[in-house]
DNA sequence: TAGTGGTCTAGACCACCTC
DNA sequence: AGGTGGTCTAGACCACTAA
């Protein structure tokens, strides 16, 4: 479905829609119909990231509401970072995260390089694996589904700082391991050039003892702090997309986050 | 344009307020100027925490502007948390952090408590000193300034799993310390019962390796990996309130954080 | 000049809550 | 019944950007 006409769902004609009078059901108010409208345009690509949209006029007319109200869910749009707007110029829609941008992630190679770092990250293995007991609980499968499993290592002048494991659907797995990831950050590569949609991201971060492959890989002895960092990424219907389970060396890796007040971003213990 | 009333403050009376005729210098929205002297109204107590706020038809008698402009004021401060509305009753000031309520932060013994442990805090110090250099340019003062500083341990099941040391004004620290630090967490008392509003929380977590006092303290031989984590508590001014350098075992403490893709939350490497 | 978003108003109907 | 917020409309003026 996509635009004209009404908007409770892809019915095209007219129809002033309307009417309160009898029907309607679980009648959303009208502006989160819009908002719910356009999102599911830009999600399915009918409207493509970085193109304009209709201008507020076009969709008072398409939707057949008022300026205020299609104003009101441009509003809740822009504040998703979905969508944003320019003075003058028009709605556009955003890009999937803007390289360096502001979206809510910044990926461990971006980062380094803001400091002043030279970084980059080869990927090590790429492969269709049975989903494990952790992987499929945080990716809400019914266990030993099969999963993508991307791993990277990340480094700072030549030196290993970080190795992960991203897993997703095994499609968009085998899209991220054909992309750059020698330059590109994984999170990056999946918003900017796979065109992922996150609308959450839930975060873990834990101390633990080097141990194994990841030590080995990191140049470290047994027993010594490592920072595990675990990351689900989660669409507008609250499923679990990606899944991922970073290690990092203390001295190069931190984790740093800003929470605003609003909007919640919960911490715990 | 004809309306009048005064915006600026929590003034009463007329004074018409400028028809933006010439002068108009730095003139800002009327919502956001209505946002902001309600947001200063509830900041300086003048509207106290859980009290209702006049309601949307008097905001609008009192500064002149329509019920349009109150809303979009109204809605700002929503998104901010400063403030909640109920259907039919009326706006509120939101109680700084209710106790478990949906505030950005969740204390650590609060967390725990939640997962069904048994948590308990225990005051270790509380002295005023001379700033180093690091909590100096946290709290982005001169260095050698005084600051209060307030230690607590937490405990679960009466094992030690948390030890850390908040930074604020001595006035602050002073009030901070009276208070029952043995059930509550220190993040809890400063929003709930000291009324502290903190806009943005800046923290950064790291994994380091236990030493010296905070080893002993957490029962931890030297080298054990321990969560470390850094908060810096900002007022809606930008100005650094309050920072807190907490040590932790990584068996029973770990940090968690839901970054939704509106507002930023900004994550670095 | 024409189109776009940014802001604002007056007035309206509804659902909800309290009295 | 009366007050409150939730939603919506039609119309207006402005600042900005573009052709």
């Amino acid at each position: 479905m996509t635009s004209s006409g009404a908007i409770m769902t892809g019915v095209k004609e007219a129809m002033p829609l309307e009417g309160e009078a009898t029907t309607t059901e679980a009648t959303q108010p009208r502006f989160a119909q819009v908002r719910d409208a356009v999102r599911a345009d830009i999600l399915a690509g009918v409207l493509p990231a970085g193109g304009r949209l209709p201008s507020e006029a076009q969709l008072c007319r398409q939707y057949g509401v008022s300026r205020i109200t299609v104003r009101q869910a441009l509003a809740e749009l822009q504040a998703s970072g979905l969508v944003h707007t320019v003075n003058g110029r028009g709605s556009f829609v955003s890009q999937p995260r803007a390289p360096g941008g502001q979206g809510p992630l910044v990926g461990v190679l971006e980062a380094m390089r803001k400091r002043g770092w030279k970084a980059h990250g080869r990927l090590l293995s790429h492969s269709v694996q049975k989903a494990d007991a952790e992987v499929a609980l945080a990716l809400n499968l019914p266990p030993r589904t099969p999963v993508g499993a991307v791993t990277v290592a990340r480094y700072c002048d030549d030196v290993p700082f970080a190795v992960g494991t991203t897993y997703l659907a095994p499609e968009l797995a085998e899209r991220l391991a054909a992309q750059d990831l020698e330059h590109n950050d994984v999170t990056d590569v999946l918003h900017r050039l796979l065109g992922l949609r996150t609308a959450r991201t839930r975060v873990t971060v834990q101390a633990v003892a080097a141990q194994g492959m990841v030590a080995r890989r990191l140049r470290k002895p047994a027993g010594a702090p490592l920072l595990r960092v675990l990351t689900t990424g989660l669409d507008y219907e609250g499923q679990p997309a990606t899944y991922s389970e970073t290690y990092g060396t203390p001295e190069l890796l931190e984790y740093r986050v800003t929470l605003h007040n609003d909007t919640s971003s919960a911490r715990e213990g």
